[in-house]
DNA sequence: ATGGCAGAAGCATTCTGA
């Protein structure tokens, strides 16, 4: 059996539905992860996933942040532990959220979709909350392949790993985004053998994930690669498509974020 | 030094994002 992942940095739920049901139509994912879904808890549109065939987990506050896990509704997928945020870190913003999915009574995987914070820029206190949780982050994921082997982490890291995944490197040098301190905990990520899926099958440049909606920046694909799926070994091994889904910037009223998405191939 | 989009909150304008 096949399956498709995808992850996107929504910005706004409730703004997007047109476009997330398009995109949904049109690509047909099985497990989705979303972020900046900007809405608390009791204002999530349960019934919009429900219409569309997905189950949903989120974890939401106001205005800012908030993730959700979205599923096919099927027998093939059954969701048998939900985890809101890093626990025991006692943080105040909505951005981690961790679903253990059962795939045809056989897989069982680990699905966090995460939001990293942006930081603003490396002398902006944001800057030292965005290491300490990806500190954080990375003590977590830690734990749960100490439990579990097979994990799929997709979010926004507002990180580009390398000048490949930058549309002007020298412009961006040392910049929020790009900077070699970020690099270096990213790097952190594939010591724990999780691997950028989208570089095992696509070594090109100006492969995009986000563009600023300012300056006609999507015109002249001027980008940055910063959503990511990270698989750990098990699931890189079954690995067998990935890309970014570019139409979607193209929407009326988009998302400034493109989904990214992989395929696994299980043998059952 | 830079904030020209866009969304939320809430009703004019500020905060945040990347």
């Amino acid at each position: 059996m096949s399956i498709n992942i995808a992850s996107w940095n929504i910005n706004s739920i409730r703004a997007r539905e047109t476009s997330l049901q398009k995109w949904i139509v049109e690509s047909n994912p099985d497990i989705i992860g979303l972020q900046e879904t900007k809405v608390i808890d009791d204002q999530f549109p349960v019934e919009f996933f429900y219409d569309n065939g997905f189950d949903v987990r989120f974890f939401g506050q106001k205005s800012y942040n908030g993730v959700c896990l979205a599923f096919k509704r099927s027998s093939l997928i059954k969701c048998e532990q939900v985890v809101r945020n890093i626990p025991i870190w006692e943080d105040e913003q909505a951005r981690v959220i961790t679903c253990c999915l059962m795939i045809n009574d056989h897989h069982r995987i680990n699905f966090i979709s995460v939001y990293v914070p942006n930081g603003s820029s490396l002398e902006d206190p944001k800057f030292k909350y965005k290491l300490l949780f990806l500190q954080k982050l990375t003590g977590y994921v830690k734990k749960l392949l100490r439990e579990n082997d097979s994990l799929c982490m997709m979010g926004d890291f507002n990180i580009a790993p390398t000048d490949l995944d930058v549309f002007d490197p020298d412009l961006w040098r040392e910049k929020i985004l790009c900077s070699s301190i970020e690099r270096q905990q990213f790097s952190k990520f594939e010591e724990l053998f999780l691997t950028d899926s989208f570089r095992l099958k696509n070594k090109k440049p100006n492969q995009y994930s986000w563009w600023d909606y300012r300056q006609g920046s999507f015109r002249k694909n001027e980008g940055l690669r910063i959503d990511h799926i990270l698989l750990s070994k098990p699931l890189v091994s079954v690995c067998s498509d990935v890309g970014i889904s570019t139409d979607v910037r193209k929407h009326e009223k988009p998302s400034d974020h493109a989904p990214v998405w992989v395929n696994l191939d299980f043998n059952i």
